[in-house]
DNA sequence: AAAAAACTAGTGGTTTTCCGCTAGACGAAG
DNA sequence: CTTCGTCTAGCGGAAAACCACTAGTTTTTT
């Protein structure tokens, strides 16, 4: 097999002087340069040959986000794998909803960074495994953190959030439970005072952060 | 390094069967039985050294979420490594949350099993590639659907659709913005026309899966 | 059995949102 | 230069949400 051709894209030069070190002492890597913003990925792709891009998403001029969503469409056989400072697991969404294969926090290891490589390039995904611990922690810190406000709800309250929240408006909801209007208005109130939220906006984000309702 | 300690919980015999035959043919590991539900999983572990369960989520009696719950307080050096038909993020984010160490889809490889097993048992946490795709599917279905609303939404009403979203009233927002509040009005009734929604609380849902808010 | 919590229902009023419709000002694109 | 889109601003009115307070009934807990 031919050695990859990987493209570094960030626009710091530290973080692709490090991935360059990372990338030329291994043998099947071959380094092809780097690019401090998504032009310069497009400008270095279509010059030469590049089988994989570590691209960056924050960067000047044109993103990461942006620039892999251009490869994907352009250069659907270069590999894109994400790189971020940030363990935020919308934007590794984002990302890989833009075509991109793998998702690298930049304080990764080298074995993880060589394992990301070798997995994309034989077409399969990889997730930095810190990005996963806190996909699945995010509301764990919530949860664990003793007492939610959500403990202070009955059912029949929770209950109510959920219809709110599928934008029934007061009267279809007593319709719904059979009882009176004045009821649901009388559990909305509580509700509102219990979760200290100002309007039905901040009931929707309080459920979904909560995990009442699904997105 | 002394054999890992396995037992299986799951409500279907096949499933036990089938996972014997994995783990009785691999070296370091040892089949030391199965349960049928949550409550047999805990009779086991009190009389016998178990290292690791591969526990199914759905069984009668005591599920799979239940007793993870009860291992992780009670016998916190026993690793979980749930089991699933379905590759429901939901699920496994709440069995990770109850102490889970691993999730596994029931027809994933031998191969992904043995990793799943060793990397757990090294106190790494393993997910189903087949998992991971599902996560970021999710919302793809909708978004890749070439086109938006929100190509129809100009910036100042992304602007409005923002303010709102943060709980602001028209008022607020017309003063923040040093507009009337007709303006805003005028904004918001063109929003709700364009993206044919009923109310704010649609509009909030919109606004997260369409990532104009974050969370 | 008593107390507490949850669910129910009401009155009466204020604020905010939602809806439709009109229309001037301004900049960009044709 | 005219047209288009956007942003602006207004009017009037209906519907829904929000607020405060009272109070009877049912269910759960002690």
């Amino acid at each position: 097999m031919d050695k990859v051709k990987v493209l570094v894209a960030d626009d710091h030069q530290v973080i692709i002087d490090g991935l360059e070190a990372i990338i030329s002492t291994t043998d099947h890597l071959e380094f092809k340069g780097g690019a401090s913003n998504g032009k310069e990925v497009i400008t270095k792709v279509e010059s030469q040959a590049i089988d994989l891009v570590l691209m960056d998403i924050n960067m000047p001029e044109m993103d990461g986000l942006e620039c892999t969503a251009y490869l994907n469409k352009h250069y659907p056989n270069i590999r894109v794998i994400a790189l971020s400072m940030h363990d935020n697991p919308r934007l590794a969404k984002r990302m890989i909803k833009n075509g991109a294969f793998g998702f690298l926090l930049k304080n990764s290891s080298k074995a993880n960074i060589l394992t990301a490589i070798s997995e994309v390039m034989q077409g399969r995904n990889f997730f930095d495994p810190m990005l996963m611990s806190t996909f699945f922690d995010a509301d764990n810190k919530k949860s664990s953190s003793s007492f939610s406000k959500k403990d202070l709800l009955t059912k029949r309250e929770i209950q109510i959030i959920q219809l709110i929240c599928q934008e029934k408006t007061t009267a279809e909801i007593a319709d719904e439970l059979s009882i009176s209007t004045h009821t649901v208005e009388s559990h909305r109130g509580n509700i509102m005072l219990k979760l200290e939220l100002k309007n039905s906006v901040g009931l929707v984000k309080w459920a979904i952060q909560n995990e009442v309702i699904e997105l």
